[in-house]
DNA sequence: TCGACGATTGAACACGCGTTTAATATTAAA
DNA sequence: TTTAATATTAAACGCGTGTTCAATCGTCGA
C-alpha cells in the first residue's frame, strides 16, 4: 500500500520515481488495449516497460491497481478531450474520440466493455448519456428522431450499435479483407450512413407495412428480435 | 464432492463413454458460454459433468480438443436448426436461432466471436453470407435495400450492428435496470425496428441534407465515423 | 474362467501467474 | 559524512492451471 504517483510528501524521490511510474501505466494501457485485462501478464507489462514485475507491484500495489489507474487515466483523457473539442464539434458521435492517440484509448475501454468491470460500466453508461444528449438536442447540426417514451432505451440501443464496429473490429478486418481499421471503417461508412438516415428496411410481410414515421412501439412485427426463451444469461 | 443427480458409478456399464462424453461436451459449452473459453477451467468443466478432470482430457485429448468438440456441435446444430427454420421462417435476421437452447448456443458463439479464435471468424463470415443473403432476396416476406456497390460491406455492417445486443447484453441490462435478457430486448426492439425501417438522423448540417433514398457513399459527411489516425489495430 | 481393454479416478507434475521478500542502488535531508 | 527513505531488482513463494500417470473397476470376447 504504497502511496503512489501523486506523492506523499516533498520527495522528488531519489530515482526517477514518477517517470517510471507513467511509463508503467503506459505500457499497461497498450497492453490491456491489445489482449484485454485478463490475458494482460505483469512481467509482460513490465518488460514493455523495462522493468522489473516487482517494481510495477511496488508502484501500483496489485494488478487490480494497476487497473484502476489506467482506467482513471484513460477515462479522464478522453473526458479532456471531449471538453476541448465539444465546441468546434464538426462530425457525430464518436467522432469526439478521433484524435491519434485517442484510438489507443477506445481500444482499451472497447476491451473494458468486455470483461465485467465495474470501470466498463461506468464507461458505457457514459456513453449512454452521451448519445442521449446527442438525441434530445442534436449534434454539430445533425438532429435525430427522438423517441417519444423511451428516450434512454432508444440512447442505449443506439450506443451499443455504434460500439459493435470497434468491437468486431477484427472480425470485420477478416471478413472483409480489409488491411487495418480505418480502411474497415471507411468500408463501413457508406452503409453506416444509409442505415442512419434511412433505415435497412423497405417492406414488411403483412401488417405495419405503411406505418410511416411513427416512433415507439411496445410490440411490433419486428424486424430484428432476438433470443426468445432462454435460462440464464 | 460427487454428488447425486444422474448416477455415474452404479448401474452404469463400465463403459458409458460416449453418454460421459456427451455429458462434459454440454457441461462444456454451458460453462464456455457463461465464462468464455479462457476464464473456464477444465476443472470447473468437470465438477460441472460430475467427472474428473483426467477424464475430460481422456475423452478430448486437451482443453483445445474439448473447444474444437464444442465449437463443431455448436455449429452444426446452429446449422440444423436454420435448415428446419429456412421454409417457414416468420421473423427476421437473428429470428433463426430463437428457439429455447439455441440461446445457449448464442452465448456460445457470442464468446468464440470476441477472443481470438478461427470458430468464432468462421462462425461471424458464416453470419455475414446469411444476412447478406437476405439483403439481396429478402427474408420471412421483409425486403432490404441494397446497396448498388457494396452488398457484402452492407452486410458485414448490418451483422456487426445485430450482434451488438447480444454482446453488449448484460451491460445494456445494467444500464437500463432491466432483469434479463429477454426483457431487455424488448425494452430495445422498438428502437430496432424504427432505426431499420427509419433511421434516426433527420437532419444533417449543411450538405448533403436532401438526397433522399440514394445508396452507396464512398466519403461522407458521415453521420457515423470513427477513428481516423492510429497506429496498431 | 480369464485376460485384455477401455472408462475412470486421485494424486502428482510442470508451468505460469500475481505477489512477497530481502537485498542493493540512489538520492535527499541531517 | 551520515542517515533515512525510496526506487529497483533477482529470487522465491503460493496458488491455480492444463496435463500426465499409475492404479482400479467393470465389461466382454476367448
Amino acid at each position: 500500500m504504497r502511496s503512489t504517483s501523486s506523492d506523499s510528501r516533498a520527495n522528488r524521490s531519489p530515482n526517477s520515481s514518477p517517470e517510471t511510474a507513467v511509463r508503467i501505466r503506459s505500457a499497461a494501457i497498450e497492453t490491456f488495449a491489445e489482449r484485454g485485462f485478463a490475458k494482460s501478464t505483469i512481467r509482460a507489462i513490465a518488460a514493455a516497460a523495462d522493468v522489473s514485475p516487482g517494481l510495477v507491484i511496488h508502484h501500483f500495489g496489485s494488478k487490480d491497481g494497476l487497473r484502476r489507474a489506467c482506467d482513471d487515466f484513460v477515462f479522464s483523457a478522453i473526458a479532456d478531450a471531449k471538453a476541448a473539442n465539444a465546441d468546434y464539434a464538426t462530425e457525430a458521435v464518436r467522432e469526439i474520440f478521433a484524435s491519434s492517440d485517442m484510438s489507443l484509448n477506445i481500444d482499451y475501454l472497447t476491451k473494458s466493455l468486455l470483461d465485467p468491470s465495474d470501470h466498463g460500466q461506468r464507461y458505457f453508461d457514459h456513453y449512454v448519456d452521451l448519445v442521449e444528449g446527442y438525441i434530445r438536442h442534436g449534434f454539430a447540426g445533425y438532429e435525430f428522431r427522438t423517441s417519444d417514451t423511451d428516450v434512454r432505451g432508444q440512447a442505449a440501443t443506439i450506443a451499443a450499435l455504434a460500439l459493435a464496429p470497434s468491437i468486431l473490429g477484427s472480425r470485420l478486418q477478416m471478413a472483409l479483407g480489409t488491411a487495418d481499421f480505418p480502411e474497415t471503417m471507411s468500408r463501413l461508412a457508406p452503409h453506416l450512413y444509409d442505415l442512419y438516415f434511412h433505415g435497412v428496411i423497405t417492406a414488411a410481410p403483412d401488417t405495419a407495412s405503411a406505418d410511416s414515421a411513427a416512433s415507439d412501439r411496445t410490440e411490433t412485427p419486428t424486424a430484428h428480435r432476438t433470443d426468445e426463451g432462454d435460462e440464464k444469461r
